[in-house]
DNA sequence: ACCTGAACACCGTTCAAGT
DNA sequence: ACCTGAACACCGTTCAAGT
């Protein structure tokens, strides 16, 4: 039955949603769907297709996309869908750079990309090309934030004392200023997408 | 001593080099080094600790990069300096979404950008956007080679039908013709920092 | 048709013990 | 100071067996 995989993946959502990706083990899925490990493999056929799973049940969130006439703000909107999907499942950041666009959903969330970008007249042979570096920043960007990267350095910075050279950095000397600010990641989401519009402006015939 | 340390992160650098990341277990690294797993624990502290003393040892790869007047070339030798290390060592791309720049030798890069960056005359209060911005997609796009997002859909389009009604894929029947033409990812690679450089000059004073 | 149970070859890490 | 060995609580997956 369909409903037996759909209520195992459910569980495995919900096991990764509560206590990360490493706790969705066979035993922990089976455990939560009442059911024994080995009953699993008939309907998600081993752990690494559980995850490609999991990964096309996400997608189905990034759907709901309604269209509105002017493509830069249905190019905003998907991004900012996308970002909000991988803050809330902040384990699938990984999964998602490991396999295509091979789901529905996730196939018609790159057309809407392109749609985009031929409607704002990017000629056709650069469209592909534009929707790989905007979702990739979109997906990096994402992922950065809930991988960590993004994150403070909470190293000592006199640790680097010594491992670098006097005057080695003069990029954080002359930006010290600014580099103590606290960020907006919203704000900054925001600008990198206007940036990306403008680009995709300038692309433009 | 820290040449014992040196020897285990060579052996588990091999390790995931040749058999990739899931075989850089305590044990398998143990028994490269010639030493019992429990014996790792004072030198490295744990797997976690492992994983995060194998990217700062990656990154010193990173370094060598030297100097030049032009910061458009720059920016380009980094760009391409981080994309190689990533196909040399494709296990390392989701690491390196987990955590700062914390290591000298990434303190250091993230610095050429920033110099490169003020030379291009990018205002202060811009710049560490940028970088992330920059560093975002150079790393999204090394990440999404080495992952296999960018690989192809290997499945059959007919699975979807049915699955999205008729014409819901506008963007891909107008792109038909562009969608079939095999990538050369290192020549979209380079038009990317094109467009990257391009908007650096736009945000320029 | 659907599920269980025992088993195999692994994990990371603890703790007490050896030299 | 440095390393070992046994043990604990886990893994994914195979295979034969149950109903």
């Amino acid at each position: 039955m369909a409903s037996r995989r759909q209520e195992i993946l459910d569980a495995a959502l919900a096991l990764a949603d509560e206590k990360g990706l490493d706790a969705v083990s066979m035993r922990a899925v089976a455990g939560r769907t009442g059911v024994t490990p080995m009953a699993l493999y008939p309907y998600v056929g081993g752990k690494a297709a559980l995850l490609d799973g999991m990964v096309g049940r996400l997608l189905a969130e990034l759907v709901p996309q309604d269209a509105g006439p002017d493509w830069r703000r249905r190019l905003r909107a998907l991004a900012h869908s996308g970002r909000s999907l991988v803050h809330r499942h902040p384990w699938a950041a990984a999964l998602l750079f490991a396999r295509p666009a091979v789901t529905p959903d996730a196939v018609f969330a790159v057309d809407q990309i392109y749609a985009a970008l031929l409607e704002a007249r990017v000629p056709g042979a650069q469209v592909p090309r534009l929707e790989r570096m905007i979702s990739t920043l979109i997906l990096g960007y994402a992922a950065s934030e809930a991988g960590g990267r993004f994150g403070p350095a909470d190293v000592d910075p006199r640790a680097w004392r010594g491992q670098l050279p006097e005057g080695a950095l003069p990029g954080h000397a002359a930006l010290a200023r600014w580099l103590d600010l606290p960020v907006d990641w919203d704000a900054e989401f925001d600008a990198d997408l206007g940036d990306l519009i403008r680009l995709v402006e300038s692309v433009s015939r």
